[in-house]
RNA sequence: GCCGACGUAGCUCAGUGGUAGAGCAGCUCUCUCGUAAAGAGCAGGUCACCGGUUCGAGUCCGGUCGUCGGCUCCA
C-alpha cells in the first residue's frame, strides 16, 4: 500500500517534470525562432534533469548566444503564455508546417488523420503534450550546453544543433542541481588523475593512459584484488600475445564485424592485427591439449592488454581508450554448468561492487531475431540467467531480443559522478566461438562434444573502472589501494633519523610508507599531505622520539593522538589485509532533491 | 567520423595587431618550526603544429593534430 503511494506520487512528481521541462523547450524554441526567424525545428523533449530542442539553424549557434537567448525566454515567462492545445486534420498540419521538413517527416510518422498543435505564444509546434498551463511557472531554468546531434539519431541524416537546458519547479531544485555539476567537475578523473599524480595523458599516444607511479600502485593492487578472487573461485591465468595473423580473427569472426575498430598492420607481407578482445587466443589456448569432461567447468582469465580503433571523437579521459586491460575470463563448460557458473559470477560482482559501496543496476539480454544455434539451448541458458538472477534477490531489466546472435547475457551498469552510467561487469554465454574453433572435450561416455564458452568481467575496462572509482572516491582511496599509506613527518631535522627509522618499521611490514624530510614547517607538510590524501599522517618531533612514537594524524579522523607504532602498524596491516574500506563515500552531491532519480528512471521507462 | 568550443611556463590562468605575464610547483639561500601555505632570490615559453594576410601575428584567415561537450559507436 505505502508503496503504490509513493509510486503515485512520483508519478505526479514524474508528470509535473515532464510538462515543466516539455514546455520550457517550447519556450526556448521560440526565443530561437525569434533569434533566427528561418530556423528549422526537430524535436525538443524532456529528458533527465532538463531538456533538450534540436534546431537546423543558419548558423553555428554557441553559449555566446545564451545570454541574448536566455534573455528572450525569461520575457516569454514573464508574459505568462498560455500553452493552448488544438487538433487539426493532418493536411491543415502539413500546410501550415510547409517549410518545416522535419515537422513534416514526423507528421507523416503519426498515426490517425489528425495531430494535436499546441500553440505558446510565438510557437505553434506540432506535439503530443501535455505542457503547463501558462509559461508563467518555468522561471527555474538554465541553458547549459550546445551540442551535435544527427537527425533521428542517424548517422546518415543531417546534423543539427541542439540546445540543452535544465528546469525545475523551485529555484532552491535548480541551483541545487548547478550546484551537483559543480561538485561533479571537482571530483572529475581527469583533474583528480593529474592532482594527485595518478596518471596522464600525451598526444603522442591519444587514447592512452601513461600511469605514474602513484596511479600504477594503485591500479596494481586494483588488479591484484580481482587476481585474488579469481584465484579464490578456482580460476587459472595464462597470458598470451597481444597481436595475431589475422587468420585468427578471421576464424573467430571478428574480422567481419569488428575490423573497423581493429589495429592491424603489414609484417613482412603478412596482415597481423593488435587483438581487440581476448577470446580468440583463449580458444587457442582450450585447443592447445586434449580437454576431459573432468577439466570442466575450467575458468581461465587474462589480464590481456587490447587495442581498439576508437574513433577520436569517441575518446575521453580514460573511460574511453584506445588501449585498455579487461578484467577478462573465460569459462569453458557444460550445459549443466551453467547455473552455478552464473550464480558464482553474481556473487563475486556483487561482493565486489558491495567491497567499494558502489551502486549498480543488472539487465538481462535475450535471444534476438537473428540468432545461431538451437533453441533449445538458448531457452535453457535463459532460463538458468533468469534464476540465477532471481535467486541472487536483485532486480533487473529484461531487454528482449537485445542479446548477441551467439547467446544471452547479462549486462551490469554502475553510475559515475555524473550520472552517467557505465557498463562495467558482463556475463556473456556463447554457443558460437567453441563452434568455429572446433573445440570439443571427452565426455564421460567418451564422446567427443562441444563446450559452451562464458565471457565474463566484473570491472570490464580496469583503466575505466579506476577511473569510475578515482570519481566514486572523490580521489581519497581506501588505505589498501592509497599510493602513498602512511607519511612521517618529522618537525624539525633533528628527528630525521627517527622519522626514517619509524618508516624502516612500517616498511618491513610490506606499508607505503614516506619521509618528509624537507625543511619546511609541519603546517606546510600537513597540508600537503592531505591534499595528497594520504591516509595517515605520522608527525614526529622530540616527545615523540623520546617515547618511541607518532603523533596520528589521519585523513578520515583527524587528529588521533600519540601512538605506539607497533599498535598503528598493526591497524594498517589489517586494512591492508583486509581491504578495509575506511573511507567515507561522500555523495551529497550525487544526491537529487526528493525523488528526482526515481523520476528519471520513470521518464525512461516511459520513452518520454 | 560528424557538430561546436578550446589549445600561452610542470599546473591554474591573464594577455583585442606593436618588447610574452601572474600565482602555485621547481632550483638556491635564510629560517628548525607541534597539525591545511615562512621569507628572499633565480630559472623556466618556437604562445600545439603547418601555411597565409600584414611593415609587424600569441592575437586575423585556412589547414593538420590534440583536448573537452554532445551525436554515432562502445569496455
Amino acid at each position: 500500500m505505502a508503496e503504490q503511494v509513493a509510486e503515485k506520487s512520483a508519478s505526479n512528481r514524474a508528470d509535473e517534470l515532464y510538462r515543466l521541462r516539455h514546455s520550457t523547450a517550447h519556450i526556448m524554441a521560440a526565443a530561437v525562432l525569434e533569434m533566427f526567424p528561418d530556423a528549422k525545428l526537430a524535436i525538443g523533449p524532456p529528458i533527465k534533469d532538463g531538456f533538450y530542442y534540436d534546431f537546423d539553424l543558419p548558423r553555428p549557434i554557441s553559449t555566446e548566444d545564451f545570454g541574448q537567448l536566455r534573455g528572450r525566454m525569461i520575457q516569454l515567462v514573464k508574459r505568462d503564455v498560455p500553452f493552448e492545445r488544438e487538433e487539426w486534420p493532418k493536411d491543415k498540419a502539413r500546410d501550415f508546417f510547409s517549410d518545416q521538413p522535419y515537422k513534416l517527416e514526423l507528421i507523416d510518422g503519426i498515426e490517425g488523420d489528425t495531430v494535436s498543435i499546441y500553440k505558446s505564444g510565438p510557437l505553434t509546434d506540432l506535439c503530443a503534450g501535455p505542457h503547463v498551463e501558462s509559461s508563467g511557472v518555468l522561471e527555474n531554468f538554465d541553458l547549459l550546453k550546445v551540442a551535435g546531434a544527427y537527425w533521428r539519431g542517424d548517422e546518415n541524416r543531417p546534423m543539427l544543433q541542439r540546445i540543452y537546458g535544465t528546469a525545475w519547479p523551485t529555484k532552491k531544485e535548480l541551483d541545487h542541481y548547478l550546484y551537483t555539476i559543480e561538485e561533479a567537475k571537482r571530483r572529475d578523473h581527469r583533474k583528480l588523475g593529474k592532482e594527485l599524480n595518478l596518471f596522464d595523458f600525451h598526444e603522442l599516444s591519444p587514447g592512452s593512459v601513461f600511469w605514474k607511479p602513484k596511479g600504477w600502485t594503485a591500479y596494481r593492487e586494483l588488479k591484484n584484488y580481482f587476481r585474488q578472487i579469481e584465484q579464490q573461485q578456482g580460476y587459472i591465468e595464462i597470458c598470451n600475445p597481444s597481436f595475431y595473423h589475422q587468420d585468427l580473427f578471421e576464424q573467430s569472426g571478428h574480422l567481419e564485424h569488428y575490423e573497423d575498430n581493429m589495429f592491424t598492420m603489414d609484417v613482412h607481407g603478412q596482415t597481423y592485427c593488435l587483438k581487440p578482445m581476448n577470446c580468440p587466443d583463449t580458444m587457442l589456448f582450450f585447443a592447445s591439449q586434449k580437454r576431459s569432461y573432468r577439466e570442466l567447468p575450467l575458468r581461465v582469465a587474462e589480464f590481456g592488454h587490447l587495442h581498439r580503433n576508437e574513433r577520436p571523437g569517441a575518446l575521453g579521459g580514460a573511460t574511453r581508450v584506445r588501449q585498455f586491460v579487461q578484467d577478462d575470463a573465460h569459462i569453458f563448460c557444460a550445459q549443466e554448468h551453467l547455473y552455478d557458473e552464473i550464480a558464482l559470477f553474481l556473487e563475486m560482482v556483487d561482493a565486489t561492487y558491495g567491497m567499494f559501496d558502489m551502486e549498480y543496476e543488472l539487465e538481462l539480454s535475450t535471444r534476438p531475431d537473428e540468432y545461431l544455434g538451437e533453441l533449445a539451448m538458448w531457452d535453457e541458458a535463459e532460463a538458468s540467467l533468469k534464476r540465477a538472477l532471481e535467486e541472487a534477490g536483485k532486480p533487473f531489466t529484461i531487454d528482449e531480443g537485445d542479446g548477441a546472435f551467439y547467446g544471452p547475457k547479462i549486462d551490469f551498469n554502475v553510475l559515475d559522478c555524473l550520472g552517467r552510467d557505465w557498463q562495467c561487469a558482463t556475463i556473456q554465454l556463447d554457443f558460437q566461438l567453441p563452434r568455429r574453433f572446433e573445440l570439443t572435450y571427452t565426455g564421460a561416455d567418451n564422446d567427443e562434444k562441444t563446450p559452451i564458452v562464458i565471457h565474463r568481467a566484473i570491472a570490464g575496462s580496469l583503466e575505466r573502472f579506476f577511473a569510475i572509482l578515482v570519481e566514486h572516491f572523490a580521489g581519497v582511496f581506501p588505505t589498501w589501494m592509497a599510493p602513498i599509506q602512511a607519511v612521517v613527518i618529522p618537525i624539525t631535522d633533528e628527528q630525521n633519523d627517527y622519522a626514517f627509522d619509524v618508516a624502516d618499521r612500517l616498511k618491513q611490514a610490506g606499508i607505503r610508507v614516506e619521509v618528509d624530510h624537507r625543511s619546511e614547517k609541519v603546517g606546510y607538510k600537513i597540508r600537503e599531505s592531505e591534499k595528497q590524501k594520504i591516509p595517515y599522517m605520522l608527525v614526529v618531533g622530540g616527545r615523540e622520539e623520546e617515547a618511541d612514537t607518532v603523533a596520528l594524524r589521519t585523513y578520515q579522523e583527524g587528529r588521533r593522538g600519540v601512538m605506539e607504532i607497533d599498535e598503528l602498524r598493526r591497524e594498517i596491516v589489517e586494512k591492508i589485509e583486509e581491504r578495509t574500506l575506511d573511507v567515507e563515500i561522500d555523495r551529497p552531491d550525487l544526491a537529487q532533491p526528493d525523488d528526482a532519480a526515481q523520476v528519471g528512471q520513470e521518464m525512461e521507462e516511459r520513452g518520454y
